[in-house]
DNA sequence: TAGATTGTTAATCGATTAACAATC
DNA sequence: TAGATTGTTAATCGATTAACAATC
């Protein structure tokens, strides 16, 4: 299949999660429309997003949830799961471990990663915690595609450049620093500071 | 002046942190292509941008960062402040909330807010920490004009309606849930679980 | 059937990039 | 001047929405 779009990648990760409380709540079928109300989008939106992938409803009862869930699993998945490092075990390194651990999900959050020695060894939701100077070393060891990055500004680069160097995949990173590390690794970032400044803005002028 | 574009205030406040790192190192002027590549854009955008802010350099001497810096203040900053209330003080909450309390800046976290009795009366950075059922009075009393809403998934639409109730403006929605409250209040969603599934997508398709 | 739903093409909108004249 | 830089228009790209024929 072609490479989708980025904006229909974000919501079939939406989807899959709307359309798996349905199933916990017992609806098998579930009709564009009603797909979009849940997500605050069109039914178009999410037909056209059906397209892209290739699914279709053969009869105009709906969309059979269980098989398009397994159909976006399919898709959004690599087979045999796929390992996650968190490097830069602060506060907000802390939430997201404790966030994402316990969801059952073939995205594991396999190690973490500080530099204080009070923080090393320790065990975050079960999480062993290494010395950063192991990056390469635990990467190769445990297989580790990913790293979300939520080191302190001022070791943002060098860190990526680290991660880079111990031949990560993809980062997702949370520091307010731009990354300058090339095109083979794909980088998402986040930016805390520039979201809530989104909003202030368009509160003030919307 | 007219409403900027989403993606043009996504730019402005990162312009603006980079350009005051600027200053600090004692620089007065920067070019197009060197304020584009400190934030991997394209000199066009940079400039781009300048124009929808209606900022022009005069000489081609590169622009005045001191005044640029004072032109996109005026633009994204409200002249009295904004107050910002954190609603659930989980391990992500708790998080924002040091991230942000220290940064001087315009955008001040001045209350939090939980349901459980252990949290509430704690100090959050030298924030107090009310009950979620003191919203509505908190909200009036210290003039709160947006919420930082990382409260558990089930009760997150409860929480919502109580914020809108409040009368809040603007929403900064860290929870997985997508909020029907209506288009007076300007809602910005932020979703780890769709940003590291598309990171691992396009980690895996590109 | 009539009404609701779907899949898809065409049109529109928003954002980025190419092209280039004007300026120092 | 010649080269670098800027501001702006036109072209392109990506994403959403409108329109509608086909289907149950």
């Amino acid at each position: 299949m072609k490479v989708l779009p980025e904006k229909t990648v974000e919501r079939l990760s939406e989807y899959r999660r709307a359309l798996i409380k349905c199933l916990d709540s017992g609806q098998t079928h579930i009709y564009s429309h009603q797909l979009a109300k849940l997500l605050n989008l069109t039914a178009v939106q999410v037909r056209r997003d059906l397209m892209f992938i290739g699914y279709s409803s053969l009869q105009r009862k709906g969309y059979d949830i269980k098989a398009l869930v397994d159909l976006i699993v399919s898709i959004l998945d690599a087979k045999e799961g796929l390992n996650i490092a968190v490097v830069g075990m602060g506060n907000l390194g802390t939430a997201i471990t404790s966030y994402f651990t316990g969801k059952r999900s073939r995205l594991n959050i396999v190690a973490v990663f500080d530099i204080d020695q009070k923080t090393i060894g320790k065990a975050f939701n079960g999480i062993a915690c290494y010395n950063i100077s192991e990056l390469k070393k635990m990467v190769q060891e445990k297989n580790i595609k990913i790293a979300i990055l939520t080191v302190p500004p001022n070791v943002a680069t060098q860190t990526a450049n680290d991660l880079k160097e111990a031949g990560i995949a993809g980062i997702l990173n949370f520091t307010t620093v731009p990354l300058h590390i090339g095109e083979q690794i794909y980088v998402e970032d986040y930016d805390m500071v520039t979201s809530i400044e989104k909003v202030a803005y368009f509160v003030k002028n919307k």
